[in-house]
DNA sequence: CAATCTCCTGGAAACGGTTCCAGACTGACC
DNA sequence: GGTCAGTCTGGAACCGTTTCCAGGAGATTG
């Protein structure tokens, strides 16, 4: 059926050693083989099964790519950079949504496991222990997650948070809601502390909705209870959910920045496109899938290695959706 | 190092071979046997490792995902559909986003083809010939692409374009812009054609402008060319082109649809967002991914049958972006 | 010219499974 | 009790590739 190294070698008139030395490392063979063999290659259109040098090598050259939920378009171009960085140091990817559910997490990987050299997790909803069995087996470098023994790429979401705030107190704003992403989310932890640390400081009221799914849908569900709270300004746990209040805003004719001024997180191409422009705490989105990748290869060739944990910065990008606080 | 159907055969007391049987059919085994294996397996915490079960079945349990770009939220949405399917048939997905390069598909689809059972191909750019070649040796579906001796699912292009231009006619508008996609998408000729007829039909002026890439950037860059063209309405190739002209329209504070009413493709879920909120042609784009599989492994059990063509309907959601024509 | 060394090659084993085949054991039947 | 069918098992071969090892050929040296 399919054209096998066994094919190649016959028709070259050699072993299948020959061949596979050839593909390997032409120099090592002498020059009349390494014609023959490539001229059999060229004929047949031979590729390689690398499922079956996998078994040999114990390297598969497959990266697994785990994340909660590829609608979002933050986890679209996160993994999108990281499959263009994986192909170019000649990695496939195995891609697995998990539809924000933890438990299809944990299968997946393990069913993965043997088919890869190491996983990107994104955002993973394990827990800290399922994380460290997985590790034990495989490399695992963690995107939007820092817990002790992994590698990670995360973001500074606590300086994020601080311009923010920053930003909506210089505008006048003393009462400030924060829309709180997946319980089950480190990045939300982690945003949320951030906001509590710096609201503490600038004397900013902060109040806490949520938790609600990361989605559009999630804001839209909440904008209501974020109208009750009497808050002059909202921050979302992501662009997504910011999008959601807008909407639902837009639709009780709340004003956006007269009533209320609204900022989301990540910098997805959307916020920008929305009116009015949504202010947002911006995050270099490719970067987080290219180092990730970068770092998941570093972690393959040297395990032993003390774990790098990269945090990228975090930008605020000023647009229409904040203005000064209405007077109360 | 990682656990093996050996591991399990000795702590079990049995041969490999009973293993490998208590797994695939556990009737086929003693209880007693089973209860072994079984224990065994659970102890070691064993999962059989798929690229060497693939070597020797010849099946692997994967599918390739290829697209063009998985920054587009159309594509996204698709592959997170084929990729849910998929898991639900017990395969894994290998994703490649060949950023809308015909080169890079190529390559990809020969590299990858010996680790999988079949491919489903979005909006392939490869020759056709090309495409019979990939054929000849696996499986392949082909999604918003329909050509000879291939199993598809493509959308209802020219029923949504009649959709739309009626609903545009019907509006007042005699001279209207269509903003055409990439000249390899085999949608964008499709789409071209059913309005070429339609606008026939119905007596509309139709110019055409572009080639521009389906992105937001594609739509900002050519909008001053459709403002240029007098028209009174635009449809653009892709929901992102639509959202491109609508920034710019707003930039040059053109009125929409006050001076110019736009139309999209595809109702990808930002279309419903922005404001004015997009009339758009709407498909299912998670039919599309999953029908996609179920046609792929319907292919792959049984390569001999008439390939099936599975065409989508698509429906004209009307919002606020369309409206009366300016008297000229 | 023989001995050594280098370079290249083919054969064989291994990777982790699956499957075919032959043999051992059980129970039933005559 | 012997035969036979039927059930269950382990051994071996195989999938496609890599890699180790031994050996042969040619070149170099004494």
């Amino acid at each position: 059926m399919a054209v096998t190294i066994k094919d190649v070698a016959r028709l070259a008139g050699v072993s299948a050693s020959s061949v596979c030395r050839t593909l390997a490392d032409p120099g090592a063979v002498l020059p009349g083989t390494r014609e023959q063999v490539e001229k059999a290659v060229r004929e047949l259109g031979y590729y390689p099964n690398r499922a079956a040098r996998g078994l040999s090598t114990g390297r598969t050259g497959n990266l697994g790519v785990v994340l909660p939920d590829l609608a979002n378009p933050f986890f679209a171009s996160v993994v999108k950079a990281a499959q263009t960085q994986a192909r170019r140091l000649d990695y496939a990817v195995f891609l697995s949504d998990i539809d924000e559910d933890p438990a299809v997490e944990t299968l997946l990987i393990r069913a993965l496991a043997k088919q890869v050299d190491g996983f990107l997790l994104c955002s993973p909803r394990s827990s800290d222990d399922e994380l460290r069995a997985f590790a034990g087996h495989t490399p695992i470098v963690l995107l939007n997650r820092r817990i002790g023994p992994f590698p990670s790429v995360t973001v500074d979401a606590a300086d994020g948070m601080r311009q923010a705030l920053t930003h909506l107190h210089a505008l006048g704003h003393r009462r400030v809601a924060y829309v709180a992403g997946p319980r089950s989310s480190w990045s939300n932890r982690e945003r949320l502390r951030g906001l509590r640390a710096v609201a503490g400081t600038l004397g900013v009221d902060l109040v806490e909705v949520g938790n609600v799914p990361p989605t559009v849908e999630g804001g839209v569900s909440i904008a209501d209870v974020v109208l009750a709270s009497t808050v002059t300004a909202v921050l979302a746990y992501n662009d997504l959910t910011a999008l959601g209040l807008l909407n639902r805003f837009h639709a009780r004719s709340v004003a956006v920045p007269g009533d209320i001024s609204v900022i989301g997180f990540d910098g997805i191409l959307l916020s920008a496109l929305v009116s009015p422009a949504l202010t947002t705490i911006a995050v270099e989105m490719d970067r987080i899938g290219r180092v990730g990748v970068d770092l998941l290869l570093e972690t393959m060739t040297d395990p032993g290695r003390t774990p790098i944990r990269r945090v990228l910065p975090a930008q605020l990008i000023v647009r229409a959706s904040t203005g000064p606080a209405r007077p109360s």
